[in-house]
DNA sequence: CAACCCCTATCTATCGATAGAGAGACTGAA
DNA sequence: TTCAGTCTCTCTATCGATAGATAGGGGTTG
């Protein structure tokens, strides 16, 4: 019970931390198995297929994602956007991560289905999240256009190793 | 010689194809020995590891984006940046691919060294091409910007498989 | 001859995935 | 209370496929 669900979660937890650097093909069952400390046979018992784990992973990720972007409605346009951007923002400070879904969408036409359907969704709902918080009468960039920005900002200040890139990119 | 060069292309054209699409981890020797007609074994005979070929694929992906562009110093400062916007354009709509190095620099952390610093050698050429074309009076979004916005823009609208939200992010 | 280039054959390591055993905990009936 | 049955979960062992890489042969060309 408790014990299943740490376990669970620490499968995840291994899988996103290598998701994050090297994509689908950056993680296997084994390498995972390892990391929590079980084997590869037990992984494949929580998340049969590969597919069903990278599906979870994403899914996780965006639940997160969302809960920490919070009510959209309770946010002027531009805490709006600070707040999105300090998502990205913490994965490259904090993390000194990609995005998951970020560097999954990269990939999108080498995953399966289910995985890329859920990476799309993510993208979908941190720009409803955005549409929403800016307004009907927001003249700036379009919601797609700062999303962009900021995984794009993400990649170029972590190729060049310039986290003031990163602001540089972001600064509107 | 002259056959020579063409299999040896034709290696890095099949490479480059399934690169964009799935990344670093996304092409194997045998797959583009496949591709191309010949055995794997051949293939490192020109390329003896994967690195080798990864390293030489960026290269030449860089030499020919760079072509393209052309000269800066020719340009105004919109036609410097309209110059960039359509060679990812060209990307989404004629190639219906990513750019391999906003791929391979989502990957950097699980990339070989030599890959991982030809990646960001694209980014260091097209930023100065940039800077170069926009001119020391430029007063918009600085080149670090522009690129990363024009990368981000490549995966949001490939994810939600919609163009004009390439559009909608690239319109300054 | 010698260089160039592709071949056959093969190596070790790892991939995702599966079968089946067994340990431990819970449940319900005797 | 005890015991049989069941469910959950991890294990050992193994599968076929594929990964990157190498040794050595042979054909072609200059």
């Amino acid at each position: 019970m408790t014990t299943d669900a740490t376990i669970r979660d620490r499968i995840l937890d291994a899988a996103e931390l290598r998701a994050r650097k090297g994509g689908y093909g950056g993680f296997s069952f084994r390498e995972i198995a390892e990391d929590v400390g079980v084997k590869s046979s037990s992984v494949h018992y929580h998340f049969p297929t590969k597919a069903d784990l990278g599906q979870e992973l994403v899914e996780r990720y965006t639940q997160r994602a969302m809960a920490y972007l919070g009510d959209a409605v309770e946010r002027t346009p531009s805490e709006a956007i600070e707040r999105v951007t300090q998502l990205f923002r913490n994965a490259l400070m904090r993390d000194d991560k990609m995005c998951l879904c970020g560097l999954f969408g990269a990939e999108r036409d080498a995953l399966p289905a289910e995985v890329a359907a859920a990476t799309a969704e993510f993208f979908r709902l941190v720009i409803a999240y955005l549409t929403q918080g800016l307004g009907p009468n927001w003249t700036g960039d379009p919601p797609a256009a700062i999303l962009a920005r900021l995984e794009g900002a993400l990649i170029v200040a972590r190729v060049l190793e310039d986290q003031t890139l990163f602001e540089q990119s972001v600064r509107a």
